[in-house]
DNA sequence: TATGAATGAGTGTTCATTCAT
DNA sequence: AATGAATGAACACTCATTCAT
């Protein structure tokens, strides 16, 4: 989100071409917004509408109709958000840190974007039954990405030999998803706070850690 | 919600009185459903009506509006649930079989019943802030069996003695909830099934586990 | 009203036929006050019932439906308002007085019974429309009274000999169903009280005074 | 009324400004009849929006409700009427023929306005006290304007020097309002024609004039 | 006779979508 | 390309009326 929403503050320039590519990703970036904060349901085309600052109708010029909308979003969010995770060139040969960065990585991502987890998690206020599994299918990247992880750790003897690997990774994006939820949703019973994203970190490598 | 479901079907005997005390319940079995699949947004007084082979305005004889039907399903599951979560007599002086089992009997819960998790994980399409955070209180017994359980493990030497109790309970039950959840929503592509059912009660006992 | 209402508090003695007599009037009593005070479409058959102490359904065994509950309740008003304005014995050989005294008792009358202004207005809110003119008609009975007043004023030579009666005794009966009506709204900007009630009775005598 | 509604049998013509003027036009128009014709509750959304030949959706993009609709209906209404009745020239040094005048013309604007007089006696199918008394207050116009008629005339020795001019001024407000609601429903026991009208006017003056 | 649970048509209102401009 | 006025199918909710008890 962050990369697109600033381009969208540049001054305006370039011919017709770049200003509808520029009003086009306007309104993603609000959808997304109004997605996140509202679900499929409770947000309404017009509010996209105006805080995407165009009009009513425009949107169905790039947007077939407000699933295509959602669906777009998401794919989206999904793109920006594996790349967020991406481990960095020190992490590379060190699986238990590239695991404990990745999992705060994507808690501190989602504070600011609470779409995510709902996707993550099949949040029903989504309607995802509306859209092909096409999106579905990219949450597989993040299982891949954890899982890659894992079998790196386990040749290098950090993680457990016999682990299940599969499962254990779709457990961990889980995990992820879900802190990453509550990281947006200010839960005043139980708050996300550093001692709790901590003790998550730890939680996931004592799990996986061989002994 | 079992028993009041098959309770419906039985042949409906008894006085105007039952008769619509088997009404109302049918309404609230019918809203579970609904809302669980639909979200609140999504549900539909109609449906719910429909679902309940009942019609449009009774809904409105034993609930002022479709908040208060929502709040008063909510209690039902939560309590229904953790009726269900309580350890067996011989798992008492077991922690981490305690711990196992009530993971597996929550997904085992959910697979009929896909709002609790929805609750659970603070779902937006619920808009829990609607109502007072009564039905909120509530998930906290969750947590606190599972903290009792933990301490208990603790004491006996079984778990690490230095762990976070109220952050591990805390992600435990998430966890929980996240299975519950996809328990119910049939993902093609990670379908929850018994491999990773195993997957998820062994990740949770090593990541206790003391060493 | 009165008369009705106090009798519906008394002990309730008497065989079926009087008990059930009693329940009609007191929902005669109920509908009078409702449709008096929230209108025809205002006023629900659930309140009357409630106000009436008496079933939903019960109702319905005295009255075809809420028409002709409204039809019946009105016959009443009418009835017991043209009771309490025939000219007490002093008044009768003294036009001008009959006329002021009459006009007097009837704002008296409406201070407890909003609904005869309302009628006497053709008020829309009671969608007259809905009944034959059989009320209609007994609104005669007012202008006919105030009328033989008039005529008996001219006779005696108090009241002007050219006066078209029919037409005058339309506009006091008028004069006075309104200033009824306002008897029981209040209005801030203008309420009803002692000095408005003086001028309206010298206006009226006034208007039709021999010079 | 008059003006407004002629304009919009007038040929389509203009911009999409001027479109949407005149349907928002029609909006009040047909709510003004149908208010007048059914009161408040009695009046549907729905019908408003057919006889304004207008999508029932539209009436929401101009109005927020169904109470400002009327409130902005009331405010048109008194206004057009106090326009109406605003002494003409000649009749500006003859208080007698003014106060006559006014109450011939208040009749005949009613004719084709129910209304008003609804809302100058109150009528509770309005229920006024749903909106504030900016409305209210306007009433006063009327009242104001027959006390200073009166005024006039008491000044000029035409009407009885010792007037209660502030009651009196209601009264005939509140005559001229019954007279002109009765001018729009049609009463077959006793309807409005030229004679009582006479009747009217002449009792007013009567009423006030000095002996 | 009396009840009140049950019905379902109808209400005010919202909102995704279309289309003349 | 862009607008926003206009549509109409939903929706949550109400209430006169019926009927099994």
């Amino acid at each position: 989100m962050a990369t697109s929403r600033q381009q969208a503050l540049l001054p305006a320039s370039g011919g017709r071409r770049e200003a509808s590519r520029r009003r086009r990703q306007a309104i993603l970036d609000a959808a997304r917004v109004c997605f996140g904060r509202d679900g499929y349901a409770g947000a309404t085309v017009a509010r996209i509408a105006e805080e995407a600052r165009v009009s009513n109708g425009l949107l169905y010029q790039f947007f077939h109709n407000k699933d295509e909308l959602l669906e777009v979003v998401l794919k989206e969010v999904v793109r920006d958000w594996v790349r967020a995770l991406v481990p960095r060139e020190h992490e590379r040969e060190r699986p238990a840190l590239a695991l404990e960065q990745m999992f705060r990585r994507s808690v501190e991502f989602c504070v600011n974007d609470p779409l995510l987890p709902a996707l993550l998690s099949s949040d029903p206020s989504l309607q995802l039954q509306r859209m092909g599994t096409a999106t579905e299918g990219r949450l597989d990247a993040h299982r891949k990405l954890i899982a890659s992880i894992l079998e790196q750790g386990i040749d290098r003897g950090d993680f457990q030999a016999d682990l299940d690997v599969a499962s254990v990774a779709d457990l961990i994006s889980q995990l992820t998803a879900d802190y990453s939820r509550r990281a947006y949703v200010t839960n005043p019973d139980f708050p996300v706070n550093a001692r709790i994203v901590d003790a998550g970190a730890r939680f996931i490598l004592d799990a996986v850690r061989a002994r």
